[in-house]
DNA sequence: CCCCGCCCGTGACGATTGTCACAGCCCGCG
DNA sequence: CGCGGGCTGTGACAATCGTCACGGGCGGGG
């Protein structure tokens, strides 16, 4: 097991991709501004509604965005993981955490302190251009999802879901695309949007028509195009 | 009738949140910049996953930015007015439009091409923060919709938007706070993620519950504490 | 004034989704 | 190894939502 940094070092500063324009003197003394942490698995990090204390870097381990309604439902945001961050509208808008936030498995998080984000996007025009896309590229997922959530049946999102996942981590097998099983059937759920019972029979639905096959811990994808039709 | 303007002049400039923080000199550098274009109702002014030309200011009317779906279903992302700027994501993303743009009645909107806004942004800190500022706030908006479209009924959905209305633009008298009905049955529905039928039940049973009015031209809130109960 | 087109409300019905309950399996801990 | 807790799939049932069809009202134009 890798003994983990508690200190942050420049290296840590230029791999969030915000800051990957500054030089290695830059980095040096934006790094003793930052904070790592460390979370347990199911660990809470942030939680929605509180004030902020800056946005975040991933360095290992998953985590999930998510909003919680009254009767305890949950709607997954987002899920990150290392070279990734979160938590930027409270930084920019200056309102509360938009989300709460919780490690799925062991991580490392380092924070970069709002007033120090702020400081470094005045400064560095190449900053505040790194940021203008994330916050760009982050809105435009938002709309995709909006739309799926909308327009689309939850056996349609589980597909997109399967399908993206098959593309981006699926290993190619004689039976087909390996996708290991990371997520529980509750996380799952709240990710497409519904409960883990009609996401379980979703997937069966999917599995009946031949173009996945659910095992324990992997879904296989038989027929990667059957499986593109749904969307 | 007001004699439209087709020349932008630096006042325009000054009106466009994001670049608030410019001198007038700096200002009238820009105008000539600018175009200024006007649309019929229902004309059509961005279409999603085409090219992008810009952002836009609304100078007048009023406008709807929507999904389509594959069956012709309709998820109104926002609606905006006078003072509001839209389109800003493919600019900072470099994609294609993530949305498309209809007018809901005669509108007269200005053009902010690509080039200008990403140079304003390198020259002014100023400008790069209220951009940052604005992302953040469509962000948060956004998150707020996610909620609402997977943990909300159309009814809480159709409260949520009732009660904001009578908030923001309604007008208090005898019979309660009157909200002019200014969106056609189907366009409340693309906004509130449903179809014309379920809207029109929805108001009903917040009819019968007593807490608001419909009628052909406005509603009537009668009960603003009881309409905020259901959100 | 009349006609036409568009919008609207409503009801019947089907489809999808969510809730509840239960049994079985697996993994981790003592 | 055994036990307990958590996760999972499944079925029955209820609730919500969407589709389809139809009749009525309103506004604009001839």
């Amino acid at each position: 097991m890798e003994n983990v940094r508690v200190q942050v070092e420049p290296r840590d500063v230029l791999a969030i991709p915000h800051f990957a324009s500054l030089t290695e003197a830059e980095a040096a003394t934006v790094a003793p501004l930052l904070r790592c942490q460390r979370l347990a698995p199911r660990g809470r990090l942030m939680t929605e509604g509180e004030p902020c204390a800056g946005f975040y870097l991933v360095r290992r381990g998953t985590l999930r965005l998510f909003r919680t309604a009254p009767d305890g439902r949950e709607q997954t945001l987002r899920i990150v993981g290392p070279g990734e961050t979160f938590g930027e509208v409270p930084v920019f808008d200056g309102g509360p955490n938009a989300a709460s936030v919780e490690a799925l498995e062991e991580a490392v998080v380092v924070l970069v302190p709002a007033a120090v984000a702020q400081v470094l996007v005045e400064r560095y025009p190449a900053v505040a251009r790194a940021l203008l896309r994330h916050l760009a590229v982050r809105l435009r997922a938002f709309n995709e999802l909006v739309e799926q959530l909308s327009l689309q049946t939850v056996q349609q999102r589980l597909a997109r879901y399967l399908y993206t996942e098959a593309r981006e981590t699926g290993q190619l097998t004689a039976e087909g695309v390996v996708i290991a099983r990371r997520l529980s059937g509750q996380d799952l759920a709240s990710l497409v949007g519904s409960v883990r019972e009609v996401v379980a029979r979703s997937l069966r639905a999917l599995e009946d028509e031949g173009v996945i096959a659910v095992e324990r811990h992997r879904y296989v994808v038989r027929d990667l195009e059957g499986l593109r039709r749904y969307l």
